[in-house]
DNA sequence: GTACAAATATACTAAAAAGTATATTTTAAC
DNA sequence: GTTAAAATATACTTTTTAGTATATTTGTAC
């Protein structure tokens, strides 16, 4: 069983998580993460070295819980075809996004720049990591006669991912979840030409 | 002839727009600009309302300088396609980009969710004429029986603006600009399928 | 149930950032 | 060239945010 310590960092991170996707690295404070916590510095500054520490912990556990998602929603697909489109079909809704804000792999991603590389460093782990499975998976399908030689596993890969993010990003911002659903189609579309 | 409070105006928004671009909105502060300007307090507070004011004005100009940048190289191209190559090829080097930090419109558009209103309105406003003058282009092109009418021309604008500004954010992250590469070629691939 | 340690709260200080009042300098019209 | 207005600089105050010292409470082993 976890301690109280345990429980109340953990508490403290996962009410973190959607003001720091929501605000960003930068906007988010540590008075806002004690006003939603209602816990006091006291207790905050136990359990945290400050607040470059809390926003390491914080995007560490973001990426993590969306990484997780992504990849069980990935796995419920039977064939690499199905698995893909679960891929995309995660990505359906730009407004109701499993943490709320967006997607907090992209978010981070265009935050981190110049500033804050140790956390750089983790969202580009994360997206190379990302990469590496999606680009295995298709060639898998490649291997096993699911899709044509044809297909280029690397770029198809990236074109997956950058596409829904960047949909995701322009959705947001425009309030409108439509082309969403025609860009998912024609990703959809696009990988059926490679199928034997 | 520009008085010079015009042009001190203009030069403090120019130089503070490379420091937004890099830092974001929450990130760059009052002083930061002042130390790139060289100038001081009350010489910026008498071109500007306070921060809210500048971050307004220095986004507009972001928005407008990227906005103008990308509509002039798309020009440039003879025929449609060429225009549309032209398009891709701004995006070609993620790391050198028009304005130092990646693209304005998409890291605008990933701050300014739910605080900042009035420049999301701004933001969605660039993105969606973007997508209309894509839009029409392609439309054009289907019209002068340059492409196939088999190309959905609002569906293929949207992916071709996703896809290569969520490819920069990536490639930036990971400080690689070779799929940046692939993808741009997977696009114009894409679009030569519809050539008649 | 007591006692000790761990966890949390209170009440502060420190630092950073924004904003302002006023003085000085510069511009440009005459 | 003088002068009034505009532009800029200086030297502050205020606000916001981060961080800390210490007190109090709570959990848990005995």
């Amino acid at each position: 069983m976890l301690t109280k310590a345990e429980r109340t960092k953990q508490f403290i991170l996962e009410t973190a998580v959607p003001i720091y996707n929501e605000k960003g690295i930068a906007g988010a404070n540590i008075d806002d993460v004690l006003e939603a916590t209602k816990l006091t510095k006291g207790c905050l500054y136990g359990h945290f070295d400050g607040k470059d520490d809390l926003s390491e912990q914080v995007i560490d556990l973001s990426l993590k819980m969306v990484s997780d998602k992504i990849r069980a929603e990935v796995y419920k697909g039977k064939t690499i075809k199905a698995k893909i489109f679960a891929f995309l079909d995660f990505y359906k809704n730009p407004f109701e996004t499993y943490i709320s804000g967006g997607c907090p792999i992209f978010n981070t991603a265009v935050q981190v720049d110049d500033n804050y590389p140790v956390i750089k460093e983790k969202v580009a782990k994360v997206i190379k990591i990302g990469q590496q499975e999606l680009t295995a998976l298709l060639q898998y399908g490649i291997d096993n006669d699911e899709f044509s030689k044809d297909l280029d596993p690397v770029i198809f890969a990236f074109k997956l991912v950058a596409s829904v993010e960047g949909g995701i990003v322009m959705c947001r911002v425009m309030e409108t979840a439509k082309p969403m659903q025609g860009l998912i189609k024609s990703l959809k579309m696009e990988l059926e030409q490679y199928i034997v």
